[in-house]
DNA sequence: CAAAATATGGAGGTCATCTCCACTTGTCAA
DNA sequence: TTGACAAGTGGAGATGACCTCCATATTTTG
């Protein structure tokens, strides 16, 4: 699946060095501020040859982080296979935002892909949330966590997350969603909360 | 306060054709992925007149929802007024989504606006903000919600309900995350999945 | 009604994005 | 080694969105 062209020497030599650069930046945090143009010139190549290895600002971020999140699949895995369901996917949620928190990078590239709803990043976004649903799934299995509430509901939050990456006090909040999200899945039982919640009183606001 | 200057006739005249386009726009859901000047064409006023107006993308996406954003914190003090705490925090978030889920515009916009992190819509995401964390705590005062995850994580929440609106499932993981956050919050006893989350093994990844 | 104040609109400037192709570099067979 | 073909390069310039500017038009005021 990785060798579907062998690439020649040279064009192998500025893909790297485009990356190379480009994690640089993003881990500075300017990579959405700086002119696409700008960022080959910085890089040491032509515009031509930055477009023909990524196409789009987006594709080069998908290259960049298709490591890390390749990564933080693989320690989900880690996780389930050696804790219980439900504190692995604890642990991984938590693990997540600690990430996030390590690289801002990641956490405004994230959101800025999922609000332009480029599509991109597809790769990795669909990679992640498979890790996730699978912990879920886990953990449902286990009994200890309620089945009324997909693995959606747990990325959506983990968006949340990554798209107020710049509020003021964004780690302590980020630990608060966790945990309600958390507590809120162990509640498997009286699942009073979640019936009947159609319309309600909308239509009044007008 | 919204008295400032007495426009003249005619200029309030465009600048309400301008807010009515622009409702007709956002509604449709292509405020994004339409020029700014073709914007202006379309409401029948000259580029010129559409900048003067509104200077920005934002500040009008602003101005079309500042209503709406009034009416929803509005909402929020009635409910408060008349419910007990929690159950008028529930109400408000349910509703919070069946209004994204009817206005798809909306949600778009938040999405959008909070990624770019524009700032702009500052106004009316205070307000929200506002609303939000006087109803977390009325319901903590009661005793009827964990006083250990602030409101700013239900604000993540909701970002992220909204940052995600363009996911399949949306409305049914929309009220999931809800679900979530409610059942997290109520959970004000046994204080155990919150200690403890500092750094865990994320260094090992590497 | 004339003058002063206010607002209009769209032509054109500016700037980031992306394409295109004449030229360079790498590869490989003989 | 060398020649020749394939693969890749880079940067000038086309494209198109955003925004400004000002000669003209419309309201308001005295």
């Amino acid at each position: 699946m990785t060798a579907a062209k062998p690439l020649r020497a040279d064009a192998q030599r500025n893909r790297e060095a485009l990356l190379a650069k480009a994690r640089e930046v993003f881990d500075a945090g300017g990579f959405f501020d700086l002119r696409f143009d700008d960022f080959a010139r910085l890089a040491g190549v032509g515009t031509g040859t930055l477009y023909r290895h990524f196409p789009t600002r987006e594709a080069l971020a998908e290259a960049v982080y298709h490591g890390e999140v390749a990564a933080l699949c693989d320690r989900a895995r880690q996780l389930q296979a050696t804790l219980p369901a439900e504190e692995a996917l604890a642990a991984f949620l938590r693990g997540m935002v600690g990430y996030m928190d390590a690289h801002q990078g990641l956490a405004r590239t994230l959101a800025t892909l999922m609000a332009t709803g480029s599509g991109a990043l597809a790769e990795g976004s669909r990679a992640l949330e498979q890790a996730v649903t699978d912990l879920v799934a886990a953990a449902v299995k286990d009994g200890a966590v309620r089945d009324d509430v997909g693995a959606g509901a747990v990325m959506m939050a983990l968006h949340g997350i990554g798209a107020a990456h710049d509020r003021p006090g964004w780690r302590a909040e980020a630990d608060g969603v966790i945990t309600l999200v958390l507590d809120g899945l162990r509640r498997s039982c009286s699942g009073d909360s979640q019936r009947e919640h159609e319309q309600e009183s909308v239509g009044e606001l007008k």
